[in-house]
DNA sequence: GACCGACCATTCGTATACGATCCGAGAGAT
DNA sequence: ATCTCTCGGATCGTATACGAATGGTCGGTC
């Protein structure tokens, strides 16, 4: 292993500071991400291996956590693949999204100061702006920094934890909402400038909770319209 | 490798159903939630395979998952821990609950059937008479039991495992907060009977969301009002 | 006597090895 | 020709082996 080289004995490179697995996490969840490994990729481990230059073992570790996050499954004796998400799942971890996203905000928002208003609105405004030649990805990289902008000083980093665990399952599998129905963009950036709006003005916290609610359930509602026009529900 | 004993070859005994590192986890889960391993514990590998007589594969890949689970601590070439719990983490995981078993009881409401409301109200029954000689793991289980019934039929499962993930996570780790604050108890269980009520006349969804909530969020003020009179919070 | 440094035991991290399991392809029978 | 059974390749699951990092202890020095 490294073969005994004379690699230059005094210099502390500490490139080794990550342990394999955790290379091999990063470089899988990168490879996710940039949907290199599109979703029902099936995930071989001595491939894996191999071309990351190690034995299965790290990499065997990194998929099982990356099981635990929810990115990929995991099959007895079969392998894994990169997850899948269907619609019901999709709708289900939206709302789920909905709850803790609006209760971040709720619980951030007196602690937002003018500074992080005025950035808000500036990312909003960025928003704005590329809906000229609309890019579903772009457009949801921007939405997604002004919600963050927007929770970022809550004061419960384990609600924050969860959302963005949960943004990680969903952002990374399945293309943004936006890119099914465009039309939504507009609407949800005015929705942004009324949930600012009530925050500035120092709104009720359960106001501003319902809104930030209601704006990510109606992305929602708005996308299970488009795909399923005819359900109720 | 269970030396070649000639076992009874013909018998397709599936106790081989689950695999190493399955009854590894579920191993660690059971002794963790005895507290035979208290928070803080050490957990070594070497120990724990030479137990349950199988190599550290497998039980370095349970102690993996239990540490994405944040069951367990886990230290680069140290080793793992038991998780341990401080205040600050309880506060946030309470209120994080609070925020997601209202949810989930807000959304479950309307599919609660009479024989569910009878099923929470014989619970809360044994709640009151457990009152009498108040024992906190009791009170405590039988608690979550209510709440338990009362969210069941929520239509997003993906929220209820969140809600027992975080429960495991608590509940798990640190004794019930009853046991540091008995006299909540009763007001615990005068809520219960009003939550109840909430959802038995069809009250608007966001009052019952409110209701149980706040009825999480009341016995954690509860807590850190008797652990620290005079924070202020 | 107290502090500092080197040694050793313990335990983790990863590689390699091998048996177990699954899936598909090909031979054989109907 | 089609179906079935068997065999073989691919891949997973776990054991064992060994180097590497950590932490504590012992001996030396000021």
């Amino acid at each position: 292993m490294t073969g005994g080289l004379a690699g230059q004995p005094t210099a502390e490179q500490p490139t080794t500071a990550a342990s394999k697995s955790e290379r091999a996490y990063a470089w899988l969840v990168e490879r996710i991400a940039r949907r290199e490994y599109a979703p029902g990729y099936r995930l071989v481990l001595a491939t894996i291996a191999a071309e990351l230059d190690m034995s299965v073992v790290p990499v065997r570790e990194a998929i099982r956590r990356l099981e635990a996050e929810g990115l990929v499954t995991f099959e007895r004796n079969v392998g894994a693949h990169v997850a899948m998400i269907d619609d019901s799942q999709y709708r289900q971890s939206m709302e789920t999204l909905a709850v803790l996203e609006g209760a971040a905000t709720a619980l951030a928002a007196r602690r937002l100061t003018p500074a992080d208003l005025r950035r808000a609105r500036e990312v909003n405004r960025r928003l704005v702006e590329s809906l000229d030649d609309f890019d579903p990805h772009t457009f949801t990289a921007l939405n997604q920094e002004f919600h963050a902008v927007l929770f970022a000083p809550c004061p419960n980093p384990r609600l924050l934890e969860l959302v963005s665990a949960e943004w990680a399952r969903l952002g990374r599998l399945r293309d943004s909402t936006f890119a099914f129905v465009p039309g939504r963009a507009q609407e949800s950036v005015r929705e942004h400038e009324g949930i600012v709006g009530l925050i500035e003005a120092g709104a009720p916290l359960a106001d501003i909770e319902e809104a930030a609610r209601e704006h990510r359930s109606a992305t929602l509602t708005a996308y299970l319209h488009h795909e399923h026009p005819g359900e109720q529900r």
